[in-house]
DNA sequence: CAGTAAACGAGACGGTACGTCCCGTCTTATG
DNA sequence: CATAAGACGGGACGTACCGTCTCGTTTACTG
């Protein structure tokens, strides 16, 4: 029977190839440079089989970069802030120096007019942020933090200024400012 | 002599009919939707004039651009608090109802890989932000604040949060969102 | 296999409404008057496939242009004097009625700067005075002619004054003149 | 009064030149290749003053044409044979070196459309063939031809196979052709 | 010698064409 | 039935030219 049709490895190569062609250049330009055109120059892949296997640009891009920035372990030391820390010092470390970061604008931007891709990007920004809210759970279940904190806030006050200075102001953050800002949102949610 | 003589309007009218279109544009479909053949049949002027005054259609968007959010005025009631408040309400307002911040992602997005769109970008912010840096400057030098505050510390800690919760939480802020956020920046400044 | 099979026949139908709407305009306004916008527009087929088809304006013009003015059939008589006649006869008919010699003064200038259009236009003009060196070769074998006629005199002197009255004196001919030009062309390759 | 007006010397000035400029466009790319906007830069003169002399492109084009080719003074050497040859000589000279022939086809082939320009063409042409007719018509008074002799057709007789062997056929005459051509226009004049 | 009118340069303007690149649809032949 | 190959219509890009226009300056003749 083959039903499932997956027994032909084409489709997986195929989607394999065009996906990989497609994060190549949108890591090299954002959203708007990706062309379909030239995914199927590079990639190897027609047209027409992108075009079978997703039903538009748009669908494509979504797709591929809701594959993007794969999803960090939560650190477990004990201690909300050294796990904080680690956390924020890794994406700060990323946010300057890994290529995914650069795509995001042109993700946001799409977002502000197309609901679907505002879909992946909640989405893929809520997976990202899962293991600071993991943790920040957890310190407050310790009690490190007052039991009524909102968990969304400690992670705002937390991600908030490291995206600021990558995006409007170009100041890179240094490790000073990493724990400042960690500090800062810890103390928030301790104070009375 | 008044060699560069504008006595004849058209270059002024030209100009403003092209830039009022492409700000029109810019508001519906950020920097990618910008077409120099929409402008032309939209403004009544020939591409050819629009190529005339700018030399590409990156130049005319960052024209465009730069003209966005006029500067607000810099409030001076006597106190940081007051004059954060105000100016923080005003732009929290601003970021969800007014038309240009949904262009911001986008400019932000060309700014990853235009140096021209991202200096034009940096000059515009440095302009939205200059009431606040002053109010701030303001306050330290009335001793509300620390003699070694960091003008763009407080100016990070107050915009972040509120950008964040623009782009990447969707939810909309309150006013008590806003008081906490400035308290909080300003508290930071205000702590031995 | 059949690869190169032209089994779909849009490439087919493109061609022949492209150079359908190129030689109308060519008859209407010479080379200088086919405009690659305004075929697109009147023969329904897309610019981009105009140039896919043609590398280049000129491309297309030298492809229409070698189709002008299909091969006449060389009569055969029996009598060099009769065929040219008939041949001279309906060259004449056609120069001051048919649409295509009006475009040969445009396609001349071009290939006076152009060596593409040059070399289309040799063969064109070959193909076009092909029967008519038959018709004399003929003559020649069969003894009407002196064995050492240079068949391109012959030719020449029969077409040279049709051209020349086309051309450079408005005058049309009549049969008179063709019967005067082609009987002093055959005299000349007759006398001893 | 001042009536003309030519006292002021730049109207003189500025037609010169722009005929220069255009005579020498003309000579490089035929009709077709001048450009006004060229024609301005090249020659100093603006293009408003350009449109104040001519009307429009083609009354500057007829009126830089109507001053080429220059007229040939009549040779009397008191032989229609000489006469003739000597002429023919040159003309065959300067049809495969001068600048100006090169120009012809685009003439011919403007003026297959332009009233205005064919006029134009018909009275140059009828310039440059004025000798011709004129030794002629001196050979025909003196009986070395026949008195019925329509000078026209002699003239076409000797005219006809140069453009032809220019144009049609790519060859260069040699003097033995000239010599053929114009013997065998006279010797049509000649029998009874 | 001041005033006027023509000629001029500089260049803005709307419009058409050029040739290229991309999008999303389509048609066909191959595995 | 998934695929490669590629034709197709449509829209945008940035450039060149055409002929019209507006403006301020220079030049020469007038009163």
């Amino acid at each position: 029977m083959a039903v499932a049709g997956n027994s032909d490895g084409r489709v997986e190569r195929s989607k394999a190839a065009v996906l990989a062609e497609t994060y190549r250049q949108l890591t090299l330009s954002g959203l708007g440079g990706v062309s379909v055109d030239e995914v199927a120059r590079n990639s190897g892949v027609a047209k027409t089989t992108i075009y079978r296997h997703w039903p538009s640009r748009s669908a494509l891009l979504i797709d591929a970069c809701s594959r993007m920035g794969g999803p960090q372990p939560a650190p477990d030391t004990g201690s909300v802030r050294t796990d904080l820390l680690a956390l924020a010092t890794a994406v700060a470390e990323q946010l300057w120096t890994a290529a995914w970061p650069s795509v995001l604008p042109s993700i946001i931007d799409a977002a502000e007019r197309d609901p679907d891709i505002a879909d992946m990007f909640a989405q893929l920004h809520q997976g990202n942020m899962a293991p600071f809210r993991e943790v920040v759970a957890r310190g407050r279940e310790r009690g490190e933090l007052r039991p009524d904190t909102v968990v969304d806030d400690v992670v705002t006050a937390v991600m908030a200024p490291l995206f600021y200075r990558r995006w409007f102001a170009k100041e890179r953050v240094d490790d000073a400012f990493v724990h400042a800002t960690v500090d800062h949102a810890i103390r928030s949610a301790q104070q009375t």
